[in-house]
DNA sequence: AGCAGCTACGACATCGTCTTCGAAGGAAGA
DNA sequence: TCTTCCTTCGAAGACGATGTCGTAGCTGCT
């Protein structure tokens, strides 16, 4: 079909419009004077030999690729999707691509550093961090290039993020649930390693406290934030008889939540009646479930374009990335959560 | 932070070794014979400066990025995101990268074609079709660069696609439909100029047929693939009083039917006992909902793989992309579908 | 010792763009 | 007419990696 693929270069522009290769190059970039009459001449040389600049070339002259990496665990988590989204937005507004990378969860960092951020492929990274990465290969990797990571933090650095207020928002969620008069309440939390897993919890945890329950004593069990995990975490929680069995579950994120909805569907515990739960993220299926699942907003698309917008600015020297906020969350409520069954 | 940021060359790898630029070359690349002594003294600089190549400068001379584009029209979709994740899955096995492109409805294919393909910036793109492109771009784009479809045909050229046997599941489905008595049946189509909307009201027409119906006599609803349009064309579908009323709803895509599912709950309508609805895709949301919505599975993920790998064999040379197979989709059969009430 | 034949390696041009530097040309002033 | 200055442009390198080509050095043969 295509035979010889040979994309005109300046050489042959300048060639066409009669002037030299710097003439083409200032009449492109702007970078110098030039007179009416032959910048027109060249603009119509461009135009007839439909030059298309080079970005390799580009590229390697500038020491910079326009082009950022997505670390992103799980698109076929949508929360992630959504976050991806957003950067995208945010990246394709001001000219930036944006490269896709989901490495195998081992060397994430790793292969990140070298393979892309050294190779000067990219100029930056968002990083969603998802299962295990080790808060010293994240440093590292934050030496080698531009790093904004989203709803994750390293403990005692203050790294460019883009966080929500994941705290507030198990807080709330958590005494929604208790001035439901819930006394028994177990948790499903998230990976223990991840950050926002302990924000929710000490949310709850707060919460808890504030009701006059002694948190020490409301089991937590750990899941992966993926939804088999809520199924069989809800199952063991739940599989306690009489008086004992928790009233109501809090699960850290939504997808743990379906399991855990499933899990009563499928011994027939009646949800909200017998047992509450609520969720995390609320991502868009969460109101389509029956009961609709209560749950915390997180604005996803948002949270995604903030993070490029961060990046984009440090990159261009517009920030330090320092003056992080927090971005809100909010309460929604709907049918997954009801006062306990009166003893007996 | 980081002072002066330069990575090492080849020369300064050169330098250490005490060889000359092109045996650090030869070395690297397996590209000419050097003696072993020498070798390991290549290596061992390049371990202790730490080198890394630098991917433009390559891409510049090689003429190739490495990298393919993906077009997709959102993330939004759960079915674009897992086909997003099957492309990047194959791809990274490759060591191809793969960019993320959501341009802006309106010049996709010429956005992607100037700025992304002749700027070899991309070797080759992934195509999700959306919503509007006109099939003249998207030839036009074919001939700048390689370009696989995922989900889309033009008709009367072959192009390299992969694509899931949209109309025999729609013929599928439709049949179970029917099987269950429903003489009255209504189709909430996609967008026509989409070649999955036209394959699946193929399909569903050819089981009408076949049951022996007159397909002209079933009203088809024009939507646009997302849950409003659902919601709204339920509501004109249904409108319609006493024995007229049709007993269910063919809708071409599962968000549609959710939003044909929410018309109902709305408005009090019984979903299956009084109208049977079923989708198409199989999102993973489909089992979730109440009742469970029977639909029909593409293998997204598996697409999005696929399309990846023909494209990369394309580039290789290892294939022309004309021997496209089919992907194979199953019923999905769950609670959105009952027999009709018996009249009055 | 001298020559063919081979391996191992280095100099150099190339990819396409950007950018510095210096010079040519014109205009203005003395 | 001759200087001075400014605008406008072209030649000539980078940028970093690749690949061709030629040559130095060695082996083995006569």
């Amino acid at each position: 079909m295509t035979t010889a693929r040979r994309w005109p270069t300046m050489k042959d522009v300048a060639q066409h419009a009669g002037v030299s290769i710097s003439t083409v190059s200032y009449v492109l970039n702007d970078s110098g004077p030039v007179a009416p009459d032959r910048r027109a001449r060249v603009l119509d040389a461009v135009r007839v030999l439909n030059y298309t600049p080079n970005e390799s070339a580009r590229s390697l002259k500038r020491r910079s690729s326009c082009t950022i990496g997505l670390v992103v665990p799980d698109l076929a988590n949508q929360f992630f999707a959504l976050v991806a989204q957003g950067v995208e937005r945010a990246a394709s507004a001001r000219d930036m691509l944006v490269v896709l990378c989901a490495p195998e969860a081992a060397a994430v960092a790793e292969s990140v550093n070298a393979r892309l951020l050294r190779s000067q492929r990219l100029d930056g990274v968002i990083y969603l961090s998802g299962a295990a990465t080790s808060p010293s290969s994240l440093l590292e990797l934050t030496r080698v290039g531009p790093v904004v990571l989203v709803d994750e933090q390293i403990h005692g650095f203050d790294l460019p993020a883009v966080v929500a207020d994941g705290r507030r928002g198990a807080r709330e969620i958590a005494r929604h649930v208790l001035e439901q008069g819930h006394r028994r309440v177990a948790i499903i939390g998230g990976p223990s390693a991840l950050w926002t897993a302990q924000q929710r919890l000490a949310g709850y945890r707060e919460a808890l406290a504030a009701a006059g329950h002694d948190p020490d004593e409301v089991p937590v069990l750990v899941g992966d934030y993926h939804q088999p995990s809520g199924f069989e975490l809800a199952a063991r929680a739940l599989d306690v008889a009489g008086p004992q069995r928790p009233t109501a579950l809090l699960c850290a994120n939504d997808l743990m939540a379906v399991g855990a909805l499933e899990y009563c569907k499928s011994v027939g515990i009646r949800v909200p009646e017998e047992v509450s739960i609520v969720g995390f993220d609320d991502l868009p299926f969460a109101q389509l479930l029956t009961p609709g699942l209560t749950t915390v907003r997180q604005p996803a698309e948002d949270m995604g374009r903030q993070a490029a917008t961060l990046l984009l600015d440090l990159l261009e020297n517009k920030t330090d990335g320092c003056d992080n906020g927090v971005l809100p969350v909010s309460l929604q409520i709907r049918n997954s959560v009801a006062p306990p069954a009166g003893p007996g």
